[in-house]
DNA sequence: AAAAAAC
């Protein structure tokens, strides 16, 4: 375990200098280390930001690239002059030695990731700028943004100064668990504003002001909670949207996150935003970048962005019997020792019929989507990560976020499609779904099932989209080409 | 015609 060294200040580095001592590396040395010339880099820099329109201003000058060929590349680009270095440990990044502990005791974590290691140092240097940040599943997102939102609360001042947006409830709880696990030594309090009980609501007009240091929740209650005066913002620091391009897509949250955004910088202009996601399509992109003004950002290529450890496949059937039927004969009775297993399918009808199919059968599987009521929303999401089950059918209330790192198959039970034109994919949700497998690198396979022509199609251009080649399995009807699958996945 | 959130 490593020391704390003696340099380490009190978790909160409100008000200081950025600290870059020269006995720590630039990003600009790691380049050098790689023997890559400098000329080079830069153009390279250059030229492929501009492929990629990320929607930099004019005034943004790229003063930092990073390339590493042996992890998947990410792109920073910073605006100004404050210089960042890339932290190697932990112990880099000034944190308190109880948030420190928390780190290397509760989470056993040795070192930052990737997107750690650039990112924390964006987040935690003076003068807190705004940051959006793309970033594989997988791959620690959550620990940026929640370390982030631990290093920047008071811990003398009893008031919100954290706050995260969440999508859904399930992801909301799952934040705040790795928060108060992270954070158990700091002392900070913390508090998850999301749903409860339904038409109990009184007891939220009775409840007094949230006092909670981070606070984490889904839109519509903590909007709720912010017109009610419950949860004051004059004292917030820190405004994290997790999934950020969907809280801020038209058919998202746009409307709330913008609402929460603006009520938050009324009071207070000087309050960090952190954008956090696997995918910013082009149109998010264009609009985040107008609603964050003085920002760092972090990009993936879309090539980059699907893990090689894990195993694509499509399986191509006649009809809705064969497609029960192979979750049947070949998932499920194959799959026993695989792992616990997620089916996605569009609806929450789809996900009632193939439940009621499948346990009619006698298979024991569990189900969860919106209409579900909390209680049972809470008990299969708790069942499932306990290990307790091994099998779910989800609707999309779960493909993004939902981290069970025994997750080694998910099955596209349908396609994932746009709404508003259905022979467009959605490549977002489709990143986000297989992304609940293979969590950080481990081995993992999907399975697409293609009844239609049109289904078919759908696949195409995903696989093209991400320039990924799906494999067939050759027959459904045989147990054989499953089996092939899933070794070659890793699996068997 | 949809998932979710919640008034």
């Amino acid at each position: 375990m490593a020391e704390v060294t003696e340099t380490t200040a009190a978790s909160s580095s409100e008000g200081k200098k950025p600290a870059v001592p020269e006995t720590k590396r630039l990003w600009s040395d790691e380049v050098d280390d790689e023997e890559v010339q400098p000329s080079a880099t830069e153009e390279k820099a250059v030229s492929e930001l501009n492929v990629d329109a990320l929607a930099i201003d004019e005034n943004t000058k790229v003063n930092k690239f990073l390339d590493e060929p042996e992890d998947s590349r990410i792109q920073a680009v910073t605006t100004g002059d404050t210089p960042y270095t890339s932290a190697s440990t932990f112990e880099d990044l000034n944190l308190s030695p109880e948030l420190l502990k928390g780190l290397y005791v509760e989470m056993k974590f040795q070192k930052p990731s990737k997107i750690q290691a650039i990112s924390l140092p964006m987040i935690m240097t003076p003068p807190y700028k705004d940051l959006i940040a793309q970033a594989h599943n997988g791959s620690g997102k959550t620990t940026c943004f929640v370390l982030g939102m631990l290093s920047r609360v008071d811990p003398q001042l009893q008031r919100p100064q954290a706050l995260c947006i969440c999508p859904t409830r399930e992801l909301s709880i799952q934040n705040m668990e790795v928060l108060r696990k992270m954070g158990k030594y700091t002392g900070i309090s913390s508090e998850c504003a999301v749903p409860i009980e339904s038409r109990n609501n009184d007891r939220s007009k009775s409840r007094p002001p949230i006092s909670a240091q981070v606070v984490i929740g889904t839109p519509g209650t903590i909007k709720r909670l912010m017109s009610q005066k419950k949860l004051g913002v004059t004292d917030m620091k820190v405004l994290v949207f997790d999934e950020a391009d969907h809280m801020l897509a038209k058919d998202g949250f746009q409307d709330d996150s913008l609402r929460i955004m603006k009520d938050i910088q009324r009071f207070n202009s000087h309050c960090q935003v952190l954008l956090f996601s696997a995918t910013f399509d082009e149109t998010v992109k264009n609009f985040v970048s107008k609603v964050v003004k003085d920002y760092n950002q972090l990009f993936v290529k879309k090539e980059d962005l699907s893990l090689e450890s894990l195993k694509q496949y499509k399986v191509i059937l006649p009809d809705e019997l064969a497609k029960i039927g192979v979750v049947k004969d070949r998932i499920l009775e194959l799959g026993e020792n695989i792992g616990q297993i997620i089916i996605f399918v569009n609806t929450k009808r789809s996900a009632s019929m193939l439940h009621t199919s499948l346990v009619d059968l006698g298979y024991e599987v569990t189900t969860i989507h919106g209409a579900l009521n909390l209680e049972d929303r809470d008990k299969i999401v708790k069942e499932f990560k306990d290990g307790l089950t091994q099998v779910l059918i989800s609707t999309d209330v779960l493909a993004r976020g939902f981290d069970q790192q025994q997750v080694n198959l998910v099955i596209n039970y349908d396609l994932p499609v746009k709404y508003e034109n259905q022979s467009e994919p959605h490549y977002e949700v489709y990143l986000h779904r297989i992304g609940r497998a293979g969590r950080f690198g481990r081995k993992g396979a999907v399975f697409n099932f293609i009844m239609t022509d049109h289904d078919l199609m759908i696949m195409r251009k995903i696989e093209s989209y991400f320039n990924s080649p799906v494999a067939e399995i050759p027959s459904w009807g045989s147990e054989e080409g499953f089996k092939v699958a899933l070794k070659e996945a890793g699996l068997l």
